[in-house]
DNA sequence: CAAGGGTCAGGAATTTTTCCCATGATAAAA
DNA sequence: TTTTATCATGGGAAAAATTCCTGACCCTTG
């Protein structure tokens, strides 16, 4: 059986270290680079074809998902794991969206990770059972949550702002004009129903994307 | 000793009923009147010209600071005891701020408002021991909170703004022209040391005055 | 391949925000 | 009692943000 390679993305080198001795417990993984932010993952990914990609969700910079859906469009068999601090449905049905083939939860499970990596190094999907569970009671729900009208751009968008970020800033970091960004920003106002910039934060924290 | 002639305002009619109860069980204090808004407790104090108004701070139309200012502007000897569901140092200090005698949490003991009252009637002032803490807290650990330097008419700006209120919403419940608040607005902004009013909320969700 | 959706962005009209200023009113201080 | 300061209130004009319309360029899907 192959070793399955894969590289490892998160922005606290602490954390990395941590996570790649967790992972190599499994005598299957071998972990053969560390990056610290979205655009070095990138660059490590073109230079090395690693099997998995594993990365935090929140990094400064483009942060995960914006990085992930980058490498994903360059390289649309990469098979990328999300991993993530954030255990809403809207954040992990965002990361799945983006084509991300897993999405962990850094509360779940320390096994949750190692069993990911090997069902997406067998072209499987992995969800955590928070993530999954929370889901699937809003589909059953008939929650039909204006977040979901959201496409992957947008919701990248709506995030970042509801982060406190500005136009200007969303525009540096996505690397797209501002004026992309405003016209995003009418969108997504739209698609919430929200009409002022207060009302958007107050949807964010309800839906659990920012902290109060 | 003569009896405490008191009115009530409260827009739940069920909650002033209870309260009224609560007081009367104290033979010293009479409930003369209630009121279901600010406008009404305004005219009904003009008539009656009571002892002690007891208000809740939270109602819809102007609100319960806005309308104590108001008796406290046309009336400077009224007393007047605001009844909140707050437990914030900022909320207390705004009120008190605002010529209040006395506040009071829903959250605090059942005989706390007939303390109050019983204690504003003779002249003092009363803070229901949570908020007291608080304050006395943030004092002591030096915590200038920027929120003190808004002045009562910012505050209750910020607040609706913070709300969900849109400036043009807010100048009609304050009845002062839009552009008056737009100019609040840019001035709360700056005292806050906020950008966006994005910051703003999560700004005033951190500070516990709206909910997230 | 045509159609539809997503991403990106320019232009122009409109609205908001900002900044500066001025008026009373009131309260504190000299 | 003047003076000074602070607050509440808004006008005007410039600057910035937002909206609405439009078009381009991918993709993917039927």
């Amino acid at each position: 059986m192959m070793t399955i390679k894969l590289i490892l993305v998160d922005d606290h080198a602490v954390v990395r270290s941590g996570l790649r001795r967790l992972l190599e417990l499994n005598k299957q993984v071998e972990v053969i680079a560390e990056a610290d932010s979205g655009e070095q993952a990138y660059q490590c990914y073109g230079e090395l074809k690693p099997d998995i990609v594993v990365m935090d969700i929140s990094m400064p910079g483009m942060g995960g998902l914006e990085s992930a859906r980058r490498i994903i469009k360059r390289y649309p068999t990469a098979k990328i794991i999300v991993f993530s601090m954030h255990e809403t449905a809207s954040f992990a049905s965002q990361a799945i969206k983006s084509g991300v083939k897993g999405y962990v939860t850094k509360t779940g499970a320390a096994e949750d990770l190692t069993r990911a990596v090997l069902e997406v190094a067998n072209g499987k999907t992995f969800l955590s059972a928070e993530v999954a569970q929370k889901i699937a009671l809003e589909t059953l729900s008939g929650q039909d949550d204006p977040i979901h009208q959201l496409s992957g751009r947008e919701f990248e968008v709506f995030r970042l702002l509801a982060e406190g970020k500005k136009v200007e800033e969303v525009a540096e970091m996505l690397k797209i004009s501002q004026k992309t960004v405003a016209n995003y920003y009418t969108m997504i106002k739209q698609k919430l129903g929200v009409t002022s910039p207060i009302d958007m934060v107050r949807f964010a924290i309800r839906h659990g994307l920012v902290e109060g």
